[in-house]
RNA sequence: GUGGAUGUAGCUCAGCUGGUUAGAGCGCAGGUUUGUGGUACCUGAGGUCGUGGGUUCAAAUCCCAUCAUCCACCCCA
């Protein structure tokens, strides 16, 4: 049998040009987030399997455990009832924000008071991949720790909405809702504790499936009429077709009629009040969309979630929240903390559908021709001048190839200029300067090439 | 993790119920054009039909396994 080639199911290799693309969009958003203050942090890909688990809910059953090693290995076979989590005690990172925590918890003093912190690189789950659905992909996070504010809300959804105009996104919404709204309108339901997950998760489904659809899963679900009664208002609402006249403020309103005598649920729509008024101005001020209807898997959050979406396309780009608990799992200070996660692969599958991508990036500014071999040496001097001034030029190699080659590979590599140097330019004393795009071709004095040639790259 | 579809030249795909040297378009290379690319025409190179096994006189075509991709569920970035 022949070894498989392909990469193992999930994972993939990027050839030059896709990798030169993830780049330039992963140093895009990192000079975004670096407008913003946050610093770079760069964690191990394996932690222990016990500082992931019970951090995610779940989502848990994702992790990529990795075995243990020699004798404990041999220790954990000979039990009797032996599980995964026995012969296990690694694995793979499946975010980037419970390391941060075990990082703050591990350096109390290392950090300023407000640490802001992103990180860009790959984690791991073990999901059945689709597109844009992969087992190994990288996320790009932004994270404030220490601070309660609002504004760190502001602050982190801004950043992201500032990165992804940049990226070429128009029309993205930031989904928010609240993690203790959502729980007063559980308690206001009546829906019991073992029963609140079930609502969540048909809650959440309504982008995709419809009212109706919703409507269906909490019979499925075994929830009660009342349930339905109380929570199906979260729905229209988290519609933005269906509210057009309905602003922030009047929906604050409304659901406060609902959970107002719940003290979380006040809290929550304080919160999501602030929020709204803090971003107005910012670069999240237009995308953020109240949405009480956003519910988000992982069990970190305490307090406001986001999920980044739009109507150009299913699903979400990201998405985000507080987590004021989770770092005091790791240490006796609780320690609060608010973080964005940015999708770059379902970003780059759009990017790449759409041809959203720069046009085909430019190897050189021009291309010097080689006549034959008595003329080389000219062409090189030619392309030193130029060189020497800041252009990047490409020497052609092959002398023995016509002048149809040499500005086909031009062509192909989409160089902009052709500097011509042959037997009659050279007794005239100039360079044939051509455009390519244009095809315009004028001789020009070989003393003045080197400035033409700059001139003519910068206004490109 | 559950259910389903697909896998043929670099790319997109065609190959009916198994039958001699496996096709097209695009792309690529060479030529028409020994000082001029992107157009046109001509010519050509590229495939042990994902991989391994089985059935058969005969398999790209049927069966099994395996790997990968896609879709739905689950859930998420």
């Amino acid at each position: 049998m022949t070894e498989p080639t392909t990469p193992a199911s999930g994972m993939r290799d990027f050839l030059p040009r896709e990798s030169m693309r993830r780049r330039r969009v992963f140093e895009t958003i990192r000079d975004v987030y670096e407008s913003y203050g946050f610093e770079p942090l760069e964690t191990p890909s394996m932690e222990r399997l016990s500082t992931l688990l019970g951090k995610y809910g779940e989502e848990e059953k994702l992790i990529f455990k990795v075995m243990k090693r020699g004798a404990k290995l041999s220790r954990a076979l000979q039990q009797d009832d032996v599980d995964d989590e026995d012969l296990a005690d690694l694995a793979l990172r499946f975010d980037l924000t419970v390391p941060l925590a075990r990082v703050v918890a591990e350096y109390p003093d290392e950090f300023p008071r407000f640490f802001k912190r992103y990180q860009i690189g790959p984690v791991w789950r073990a999901d059945r991949p689709q597109k844009g659905r992969f087992r190994e992909f990288y996320q790009c996070d932004v994270d404030v720790v220490g601070s309660e504010s609002m504004t760190v809300e502001a602050e982190v959804t801004s950043a992201l909405a500032e990165a992804l105009d940049e990226l070429g996104f128009a029309n993205i919404r930031i989904h928010a809702n609240h993690r203790q709204l959502l729980d007063a309108f559980m308690a206001v339901a009546d829906v019991p504790d073992s029963k609140r997950k079930d609502a969540l998760i048909a809650i959440d489904k309504v982008e995709k499936i419809g009212v109706e659809g919703v409507r269906e899963e909490f019979d499925r679900r075994d929830l009660s009429e009342s349930a339905w009664e109380t929570l199906s208002p979260l729905l229209k609402w988290g519609d933005p077709e269906a509210r057009p006249d309905v602003d922030d403020e009047a929906l604050l309103d409304r659901l406060a009629d609902q959970v107002g005598d719940q003290p979380d649920g006040e809290a929550a729509l304080e919160d999501l009040r602030q929020l709204a008024e803090l971003t107005e101005g910012m670069p999240a001020g237009d995308a953020l969309f109240l949405d009480p209807s956003l519910a988000r898997g992982l069990s970190y959050y305490t307090g406001p979630i986001f999920e980044i979406r739009s109507d150009d396309f299913q699903g979400s780009l990201g998405g985000g929240g507080r987590y004021d608990d989770l770092i005091g799992m790791f240490t006796n200070r609780e320690i609060p903390a608010c973080g964005f996660s940015l999708g770059v692969e379902r970003i780059l599958v759009l990017m790449e559908e759409r041809n959203m991508f720069e046009e085909a990036p430019r190897p050189a500014d021009v291309l010097v021709t080689l006549w034959d071999d008595d003329l080389a040496s000219e062409s090189a001097e030619l392309a030193r001048d130029l060189r020497a001034s800041g252009l990047r030029v490409d020497l052609y190699p092959e002398s023995d190839d016509g002048f149809g080659k040499q500005f086909g590979y031009a062509d192909e590599r989409n160089i902009p200029f052709v500097a011509i140097l042959a037997p009659d330019e050279l007794e005239e004393g100039v360079v044939g300067l051509k455009n390519m795009e244009s095809g315009d071709q004028t001789d020009i004095e070989r003393s003045r090439i080197v400035e033409r040639l700059q001139q003519a790259v910068e206004s490109l």
